[in-house]
RNA sequence: GGUCCGGUAGUUCAGCUGGUUAGAAUACAUGCCUGUCACGCAUGGGGUCGCGGGUUCGAGUCCCGUCCGGACCGCCA
């Protein structure tokens, strides 16, 4: 038997057991004829303590070992002299009779503490050794329970966790495909599934309805913090349901797992259509853990003689509390940051609401005080506090405006640390301008209803889709899908499909559809993301066990790599190597 | 495809307008130390300043290229 308990467990209600532990050295306290080691497994880490009064020879070999040795001791559990309120095993340590090297170490290239030295691309290098750090175990841990109680909620409520294939057929929808090719039959490749979007769907047609699998998806597209090119989802689907059913369903699941993990009770979730979210915080996820809702101020201010107003589609302005005393480099940061390829916009008008009621601004010169300060009372802005206002074309001007006040949030420290500000978005355009394209192009995929019928503007035609944001996050989204085959005629028909190329991409599913298709809905949570905000970390990729870097790569295991001539061969490829 | 930031000891970093033998902390090694838990004290080893080229009497420092890493834009139905 190599260990009787772990390194967590042990307190004083052990005192005076005999027990047998195994696991990492952490760190070696070495004071000449005392020394202590402090031993580390998954569960904790308990102190060994060895002395030349009980036995001088044994001390010796103590002070032989390293970080990073695996050993063995057996010992009696003893109450400290001096306890350590700052671990859950402080009040005891072994004392120790036996002493087993089971392998030992090279020193470590960074320190496993939790406040580690080591830079993130020696951690990646290593993760194997990252991965001990308690920091990482504990988000792994939390993932794991996520996961588990995400399985108990569903399955309570009937859902069944179906899997649905990884080699499937590449559409040109949406995002690119990682593809396979293919051994029997060369010059033709799987895809990897973005997501389970069409099998869902069939599981409906096939009347399982309620379905969920937690579900790796692959995307071939750039990186980011919150990016990965393989991620994890909670992918939902239900039959005979409206809208109504799938937000309240979920929401639970959200409400359920935060209260069962993080030990939060959330409100109900807000609900805003994304006109709202776009007109008044310039986003479709807008973080509401703060206020800075925009105020339109074009009727106010446009057409008074300042040019740059007057030929502004909008004029949108935003309130900063008690900052009227902001410096003119303060505010050209902000101007900088605007005019910045990030955002792009032409500049940003200021207007200072000064404590003693007077107004100061950029644009003192077109308007008049009492103008300026209609258009503080406007957006109620109280003295002491600073107005900035954006002007342009409408939605490059909202979602910059969007940017800075993100931009602002951070930068005035006005995000709570603690607190989730949840909201379902509803209500998407159905259809979205692909400039590229030039053409209209589905926002969710070509399957959403819309609500009420597709006649009229295009662009004003609205879906039943919703996404679920957590502190301006999108940690999930969904939609109730077509089941009627004149509405996806239609939208097909909208999208610029001919029937044939609709037919030719997505025929399996319209001839499913022919069989009884239920009307159904579901939704799609980032499972790596619901994690990282749980967790309280900034990126994904300290919630997966191995991750990839910026680049798509995994420095680890060093892939993507070449492979063997042979394997082309096989495959029936050739690289083209002017590509390269 | 693009923009920005970084690469100096095992590690995290400092190193000014170019100037003598490139520093600190930590880690590591050795010695001392019986209540440490960021133990302490003393001593010591440790560097192709990412790589290539250029400017210069002289380059860690300036310029060009390149590689690697990070953040972001485009992209992500």
């Amino acid at each position: 038997m190599y260990r009787t308990h772990t390194c967590g467990e042990l307190r004083t209600a052990h005192i005076n057991q005999k027990v047998v532990l195994a696991g990492w050295v952490q760190k070696r306290r070495d004071l000449g004829n005392l020394t202590f080691i402090d031993l580390r497994d998954r569960y904790g880490i308990t102190q060994l303590t060895f002395s030349s009064d009980i036995d001088p020879e044994l001390l010796e070999t103590a002070r032989t070992i390293h970080r990073e040795f695996v050993i063995q001791v057996t010992g009696t559990v003893k109450e400290r002299e001096n306890k350590n309120p700052k671990i859950p095993t402080g009040d005891i340590e072994i004392i120790v009779e036996k002493l087993t090297i089971l392998n030992s170490s090279l020193t470590p290239p960074f320190t496993i503490e939790d406040q580690t030295d080591g830079g993130e691309e020696l951690r990646m290098k290593s993760r194997y050794l990252d991965l001990r750090r308690h920091p990482l175990k504990n988000n792994l841990i939390v993932r794991h329970q996520l996961a588990l109680e995400t399985r108990k909620y569903l399955d309570a409520l009937y859902f069944l966790e179906i899997e649905t294939p990884f080699l499937i057929k590449s559409t040109p929808e949406g995002a690119r495909d990682f593809v396979v090719p293919s051994r029997l039959h060369k010059g033709e490749f799987y895809a990897l599934p973005q997501s389970p979007q069409t099998f869902k769907q069939l599981l409906m047609v096939a009347g399982y309805d309620r379905y969920f699998q937690i579900v790796r998806c692959f995307r071939d597209e750039d990186l980011r913090a919150d990016r990965q090119p393989e991620f994890t989802q909670i992918d939902c689907e239900m039959s005979f349901v409206e809208r109504e059913d799938i937000l309240q369903t979920f929401e639970g699941l959200i409400k359920h797992l935060f209260k069962v993990v993080k030990r939060v009770e959330l409100p109900n979730f807000m609900r805003m259509s994304y006109d709202e979210a776009m007109n008044y915080y310039g986003s479709d996820k807008p973080d509401l853990r703060f206020d800075m809702k925009f105020v339109h101020l074009t009727n106010l201010l446009k057409n008074k003689g300042f040019k740059v107003f007057d030929i502004s589609e909008i004029i949108v302005g935003m309130v900063l509390k008690n900052q009227a005393n902001a410096t003119r480099k303060q505010i050209d940061e902000w101007t900088e940051f605007v005019k910045s390829p990030k955002v792009v916009s032409s500049g940003l008008v200021y207007i200072k609401y000064n404590e003693d009621g007077t107004v100061k601004s950029s644009i003192d010169k077109f308007f008049s005080a009492e103008q300026l300060t209609e258009a503080l009372e406007t957006a109620q802005a109280e003295k002491g506090d600073l107005m900035l206002i954006m002007a342009g074309e409408k939605w490059k001007t909202l979602k910059g405006m969007g940017q800075l006040r993100l931009h602002l949030a951070e930068q005035l420290s006005l995000i709570p640390e603690n607190g989730y500000a949840c909201l379902w978005v509803v209500d998407f355009p159905l259809f979205e301008y692909d400039e590229e394209e030039q053409r209209w192009v589905s926002m969710h995929h070509p399957f959403t209803s819309p609500i009420g019928d597709l006649s009229g503007n295009i662009a004003e035609i609205k879906a039943n889709a919703y996404d679920m944001v957590i502190n301006g996050i999108e940690v999930g989204g969904g939609s109730i899908r077509i089941h009627n085959k004149e509405i996806q005629k239609k939208v097909f028909e909208l999208l610029g499909f001919t029937e044939e190329e609709a037919m030719r991409q997505f025929g399996f599913l319209m001839n499913a559809f022919e069989y009884g298709a239920p009307p159904h809905g579901g939704i799609a949570f980032g499972f790596d993301r619901l994690t990282a905000i749980i967790c309280g970390v900034d990126s994904i990729r300290e919630v997966i066990a191995f991750p990839k870097n910026n680049a798509g790569k995994d420095t680890m295991i060093d892939a993507p790599s070449k492979i063997h001539k042979k394997q082309l061969e096989e495959l029936g490829l050739t690289i083209n190597t002017s590509a390269l």
